[in-house]
DNA sequence: TTTGACGTTTACGTAAACGTCAACTAAATC
DNA sequence: GATTTAGTTGACGTTTACGTAAACGTCAAA
């Protein structure tokens, strides 16, 4: 490794969109696996450039990493994640494409609204749970150690 | 299966809280298969009552799936949304438990307050998307059998 | 009485999403 | 120049969440 781009461990690095990030820093920053990453590399998530056989990634392939991440947080699988990051880069010069991309925008963005429907129900179930033991503790003499 | 309480298909069975359930029509109510329904309860999910093999769902069985299902769209694992469930009925008699029970409960409404603000970031990421190719549409000749 | 719908257990299979070596290369440092 | 450090590619292992098939019991209707 003795690309110019890639900074050595000691230059502490500028966080500006010129940055070229190695796989173990990205895998650093986002606390998980240069596995991982590679394996959605293989899963056709990420397209990093290559310095011979060694993976550059820019700004851009971060930002796309770590909407990946959140997308997995959200429970949506690899399939649907790459599904997803195509809607940002079909083509969008014909017709037909622009209407096929409304609707799955459309179609997504229902299925999102569902699922913050089932989370906004299901933190309600969880305050109440925490409101009545809140009530129970205090009914019992106020702890002085909960913060 | 010839149990009194398990309605045959021909009676289409009250909705009350006295219902019981056959395997196969929570199946059919939750689009799951049975075989999904007896994994959750190898797992531990669930623990229907038996009459000699067969499983009998009560009305609460039947809730508590439908918990476990919503668990699963907001991307709980099995093992979380069994502890989860747990907190609903862990004893609440101790002061120590009292505190526990606190403590797990906010942090799980910790969670779910970041999944909710990934959500809603992520919603408007598609608004936006889903606007510019509205805008676009209409720019091109607004099209007539777009609802 | 047989068919068929529904139930059971046991056991093996599978897809997804990585983890874990092993064996190698290439640059950096001692 | 030997070693350390960071990267690479297979290949196989693992966990999760079920699917699938076999082999069987049970009842109700035809």
């Amino acid at each position: 490794m003795s690309v110019a781009a890639i900074p050595s461990a000691k230059t502490p690095a500028p966080r500006d969109a010129q940055r070229i990030y190695s796989i173990a820093e990205l895998s650093r920053e986002f606390a998980i696996t240069p596995r991982t990453i590679r394996f959605y590399e293989d899963e056709g998530l990420i397209k990093p450039r290559r310095h011979g056989t060694t993976r550059l990634y820019t700004a851009g392939d971060r930002t796309r990493l770590g909407w990946i991440l959140r997308g997995k947080r959200l429970g949506f699988s690899l399939a649907e994640i790459r599904e997803l990051l195509d809607l940002y880069q079909v083509d969008r010069t014909g017709l037909q494409q622009l209407r096929e991309l409304q609707r799955r925008c459309q179609l997504h963005i229902a299925d999102l609204e569902r699922k913050r429907a089932d989370l906004d129900q299901h933190i309600g179930e969880f305050r109440d749970v925490e409101a009545q033991v809140s009530a129970e503790l205090k009914q019992r003499g106020v702890d002085p150690e909960s913060t």
